[in-house]
RNA sequence: CGGGGUGUAGCGCAGCUUGGUUAGCGCGCUUGACUGGGGGUCAAGAGGUCGGCGGUUCGAAUCCGCCCACCCCGACCA
């Protein structure tokens, strides 16, 4: 038996209104925390599991969630209990939602002292000078909290830490012997998010581990790559150990260009981002990065397919509509879009140098993809063209042709291959409400094709699924939707140079400092866990991040048999390091076994009297939806169940 | 920021067009009885500043004005 187990609830005497019925506020008689005390030694090998109870927490299931919860996880984080709103992109994280946060930034804790991290904690809230430097605080615009103090001051609550921690590391950092340095920490985050949406994948206010790494030199031992490659492994393992199926995929690259990001990407449907994979070479990136494998272009010698002919197209705001009313698909379209490039003077351009105008020629069914318009342009930076400027240089905006390369001067041409190729084409006719069909590269545009400083042909536009890969020859991209829950990212010495954190190096000369930056989205995690695995009866946790492993669900509560045996199974398990939740409601079965369903906790053992008959338990795991249960011996049940989660 | 929509009990909704007793329904909640292995049955209850402010009127959930909050699509964004 096991000592220190307190007699039947009968023993105990005082007034019931109801001998056979608990009185609120009593402890459910088998569940004695205290069966086992938890080692006073300071060292603990083992990690005893917990024991509740559900009538002693609060787990607020419903059976219909909010009309404004649309996604999945959404719902059914709403639905099981582990979330409430509290105002837009604000959430209360209940006991569940809690102890499932807490296991993920475990993990991550974990790895990334591992990895040889070092957790601090930096405030939420931050004077707003310490953006000036970097000028975030225009660059980041709205998305940024800024809030007034008492004396009138603007503070701003931290979206992210760089600043922070940039400052810091100026106070702290003299010696090239400090580095490589790699600082981190897991802390609620503010981004005033111009539509918050989707439950817990994209707050106002969420819950981020994010570090920042120190180094004297890009390559080499401690230098940025070394740490870029550990977090990299550490991510992977993150992930894995939480359960998820992932995808890590090349990202915009920003100051330090070649493969210097990379996005974690949790794989499932309702995901808002894009990613473009090739199963031949294993190559994936977002839709922002992803390059194009070897396309055919145009020779611009082919024939035209007719006259030029004019068509009055009022009052029909997109391409789709454009196409629709001149009854040509958006593949014969030419889509013509109008940038400004950085530092480029009214006028001038054209002939080599900074142009005026960066203008991009896609077909009407692609987007313009803006990294690659900047880096095919040879400009430091594109913006799109706002629409008086645009005007004013003397661009149709709305119905822009190619032709403007000859008509407005400082143009530069961009034209992406697939819309440089011969055959029928319309497109904008540079005047309003106007377009035109038969365009013809060599007709419409003429010399101007020849000259390489004026017209580029290559590559402008967002990939998209089945465009040549750009990794292996023969083998075409495939789309999958994600939802971004890591991303580690080469700073340079972007916010170093910014704020003027340096080192001196082992020649005594000043150096900037090098830095790289690593976020995990801790509370987003949880919610990308749940849109990956639900089903129609409710979440279905991966063991390494369900709040409890397993649901004792006791049939008859008030029953000394039954509730005696759950006390001492939950105990079992909680010496084998199992988290055990006892619902020990004074509920129908039916309610419990779907409240177990909607929860997702992995394992379920039902305590009644049928298997107590045989000492035995029933077992039953979540994702064994069309099982009825197992009976298992009471002697055999923690191991079947260790063996279960491990599995 | 542009377009669309919704605010009535903890949740989901009706009532509003055509102003008029005490504002209803389902789920949930409380109490009791019967039940007891996949959201049970019956009975009796509790629970509402009808988003806010102002106006029209003898009288406003309902009509008018302003404001606020929230959601969806887009833009933007880690």
């Amino acid at each position: 038996m096991f000592p220190g187990l307190r007699g039947p609830d009968q023993e105990r005497g005082g007034p019931q209104r109801r001998p056979d019925r608990r009185p609120p506020g009593e402890p459910f008689p088998g569940a004695d925390l205290r069966l086992t005390p938890m080692p006073d030694t300071t060292i603990s090998t083992t990690r005893r599991g917990v024991i509740q109870r559900w009538t002693a927490t609060i787990i607020p299931t419903t059976r219909e969630a909010p009309t404004d919860a649309e996604v999945p996880s959404h719902v059914l984080l709403h639905r099981a209990g582990f979330i409430r709103p509290v105002g837009a992109g604000i959430y209360d994280y209940l006991p569940l939602a809690w102890r499932s946060l807490t296991k993920i930034a475990a993990i991550v804790r974990e790895e990334m002292d591992a990895a040889g991290a070092s957790e601090m904690l930096m405030p939420a809230l931050e004077p707003f000078e310490l953006f000036k430097d970097t000028k975030r605080d225009e660059t980041y615009g709205d998305n940024l909290f800024r809030l007034k103090d008492r004396k009138g001051r603007t503070n701003a609550l931290a979206p992210t830490h760089e600043e922070v921690i940039t400052d810091l590391m100026k106070g702290v950092l003299t010696s090239y012997k400090q580095l490589p340095l790699n600082l981190y920490q897991v802390q609620t985050k503010f981004r005033d998010e111009a539509r918050p949406r989707a439950g817990l994948l994209r707050c106002r206010e969420f819950i981020m581990k994010d570090a920042y790494s120190f180094h004297l030199t890009l390559d080499g031992p401690g230098g940025l790559g070394d740490t870029y490659d550990r977090m990299f492994t550490a991510y992977s393992n993150i992930f894995r150990r939480c359960g998820l199926s992932f995808k890590a995929v090349e990202a915009e690259s920003g100051p330090i260009g070649g493969s210097a990001s990379h996005e974690f990407m949790v794989t499932c449907e309702s995901g808002e981002d894009t990613v473009l994979t090739c199963a031949a070479s294993g190559y994936a990136a977002n839709v922002e990065k992803c390059e194009i494998g070897a396309r055919p272009r145009g020779t611009f010698q082919e024939p035209p397919t007719g006259d030029l002919a004019e068509v009055h197209t009022p009052n029909l705001p997109g391409i789709d509509e454009v196409g629709k009313f001149m009854k040509v698909k958006p593949d014969r379209m030419l889509k013509t879009i109008v940038f400004r490039a950085a530092g480029g003077g009214g006028g001038g351009g054209g002939g080599g140098g900074v142009p005026a105008w960066v203008v991009a020629v896609v077909r009407g069914d692609h987007d313009v993809n803006e990294g690659k318009v900047k880096a095919l342009a040879g400009v430091d930076a594109v913006a799109l063209a706002s629409l008086e400027e645009a005007k004013k240089a003397g661009f149709a905006v709305g119905y822009v042709s190619p032709r403007v390369v000859n008509t407005v001067p400082g143009v530069r041409l961009l034209i992406d291959a697939d819309a440089s190729l011969g055959g029928f084409w319309a497109s904008g006719a540079d005047k309003a409400d106007h377009h035109v069909k038969h365009f013809n590269w060599r007709r419409e545009v003429g010399a101007a094709l020849d000259d390489p400083a004026r017209v580029i042909v290559g590559d402008v536009r967002n990939a998209a699924a089945g465009d040549p890969s750009p990794r292996a020859e023969g083998s075409a991209l495939a789309t999958t939707r994600g939802i971004e829950v890591g991303h580690i990212f080469k700073l340079g010495t972007k916010y170093s140079d910014a704020m003027g954190l340096k080192v001196l190096d082992d020649q005594q000369k000043s150096a900037s400092v090098i830095m790289g930056c690593y976020g995990i989205g801790v509370s987003r995690t949880l919610a990308a866990a749940v849109e990956q695995n639900h089903d129609a009866n409710g979440i279905l946790f991966p063991a390494a991040i369900a709040p409890y492993h397993a649901v004792i669900t006791v049939m008859k509560p008030d029953d000394s048999r039954q509730a005696d045996a759950a006390g001492r199974l939950a105990d079992a398990l909680a010496r084998a390091g199992v988290d055990v939740l006892i619902d020990d409601r004074d509920e129908r079965p039916g309610v419990k076994f779907k409240d177990a369903d909607l929860i997702g906790v992995p394992v379920r053992l039902t305590v009644g009297d049928k298997a107590l008959d045989q000492d035995a338990v029933e077992f039953k795991l979540r994702k064994d939806t069309a099982g009825k249960g197992e009976n298992v011996p009471m002697s055999g049940i923690v191991e079947r169940c260790v063996g279960a989660l491990n599995g």
